[in-house]
DNA sequence: ACAATTATCTGACTAAAGTCAGATAATGCA
DNA sequence: TGCATTATCTGACTTTAGTCAGATAATTGT
């Protein structure tokens, strides 16, 4: 890590500091103290919110925040009750005026926001939410993690449907998914990994056994916003990983010729291209890499 | 603007609010109230302050600031001192202890930097670095401002002294600056202007008159580092303004054939080519603008 | 069925932040 | 010179924030 690196990043947080002082300010200004505006913001956002998550997600002490709710029922900003299924545990909800409320922050928010992009040209103000974008997903993609999930998992599926509709879209040929295969892809010698982000899963890759030894890898999937930041890289790193210790000696996997990304990704991991090992319709080239 | 800008922003926003979060979190954590870390920071950060100035930077009450400084001396982190010149004044600097103190606020900083950098590849990590450099670069443009200066003050140097080193290197043939012109460049019928971002010059420009009704626009510079954010065009403005005031009916201007993104400026901005009116050796194109 | 666990609330605190009306002293200006 | 101004300090608050040890009630596991 370089140092000129280091102060950049350092300068970009001092002046973002100030960007969002402005803003804590600016709650603060609505005469309301910053950790009850803090409950209207969650409460709102999410439409109701159960008291556990609150207070994980504020930092709370229960009993600090017991009496925050007690003070922001009595302004009728908020109304708190059991939930159905579990008596012990609670949740908060906006009444009308705390909607009315979070309203009002949420203009403060979209003000700021306009006070940043207000001064420049319309170049300048692309540039600026491009750059914004950019550094959201690098941020974001700092917390990818990528584990061994069912193929049949909400998560999979919700990650197969996608992929199986963009090589629709892709292949020249458009696409039909084969026979469920799930079962393949599963220990003793396969796996099912999906790649999530905060809890969001942005990625998948499948492996099974393809003979003695010998590994193939499937369906490895980016969501195409948090691409080119190495998800796929890390879903194949992890495959890879899984297949070592399932006593693979090689993988291997074969790729459609419109997927030319793909074929980068492949040779930066060191699969090297050979000859056509199946009879995959879709299937234009063949690769292997030893373990 | 746009309502999907406005919402990059503000995701930005949130997401950034996170992280500085854990910043103030950590300064905390060093066991000292936030707003005695704070004045800390600021004393260290620029070598002493002024309690005036320094009431203002963090928007403190005086009687609470007060306080705070006298905690912080009882601690050993901080003098106060009166100012020589004004004996209302006073003025804090750090101690040894202080300035230790300081330095643990600054090695914070430094991890968060850094471990906004770690979990990413090197590649995504010119990329963020890229990505902040130009956000901060774009929001301090936006403090841009334009104002007429003596031509040989001390901002008009600085950036004169840049521009005829860069025209040196960048001309085929070398560059000579001529006869010093300040005096042509002010008023009655010329101006001298330097650009600023938060206080620094970051570019220039200056306007003479050539003939009856005709001013021309000379010496238009941008600091390297500002470059495409819109500082030469707000300087053209300002002297086609100026010149507009002064009773020009046109505006000529002369430009070597090296400076390609000039070209681009002034047919932006309704220049159009012309032929030559002068005998600047160092001329290939001339422009004029009918104001 | 009942002990352990979980979720929240209450009471009793301390610490930090922020406010406001004077008090004190140096300075600027008529 | 003396009066208004400026910069800071002091005292006497109030409000927020945060902590911790129980109390209460619902739920879970055995």
């Amino acid at each position: 890590m370089q140092r000129n690196q280091i102060d950049q990043v350092r300068r970009f947080n001092r002046l973002l500091t100030r960007r969002v002082g402005a803003l804590q300010d600016s709650y603060l200004k609505r005469g309301r103290p910053l950790s009850q505006a803090r409950v209207i913001f969650e409460a709102g956002a999410a439409g109701g919110i159960d008291l556990r998550d609150l207070r994980g997600r504020l930092g709370l002490d229960s009993g600090h925040l017991s009496r925050l709710l007690r003070a922001l029922e009595a302004d009728g900003f908020v109304a708190v009750a059991r939930k159905p299924d579990d008596g012990r545990a609670r949740r908060v909800v906006l009444t009308a005026r705390g909607r009315e409320e979070f309203a009002a922050y949420d203009r403060l928010s979209d003000r700021l926001a306009r006070s940043m992009l207000a001064p420049l040209g319309a170049a300048q103000r692309d540039r600026l939410v491009a750059a914004m974008g950019e550094i959201e997903r690098l941020i974001r993609a700092a917390e990818l993690t990528v584990a061994i999930e069912p193929a049949d998992g909400e998560a999979a599926r919700f990650c197969l449907r996608q992929y199986y509709a963009e090589l629709e879209q892709r292949f020249e040929t458009g696409f039909f998914a084969g026979p469920d295969d799930a079962a393949e892809l599963a220990p003793p010698s396969g796996a099912f990994v999906v790649a999530r982000i905060g809890g969001e899963p942005v990625g998948c890759g499948g492996l099974r056994r393809l003979a003695a030894a010998t590994g193939e890898i499937k369906r490895v999937w980016t969501a195409p916003s948090m691409r080119g930041l190495g998800v796929a890289s890390a879903i194949l790193a992890k495959l890879e990983a899984i297949a070592r210790d399932q006593g693979h000696a090689r993988l291997r996997l074969d790729t459609n010729r419109t997927l030319t990304e793909a074929h980068a990704l492949y040779a930066g991991r060191g699969y090297r291209e050979i000859a056509r090992y199946n009879d995959n319709p879709y299937a234009h080239h063949w690769f292997e890499k030893r373990l």
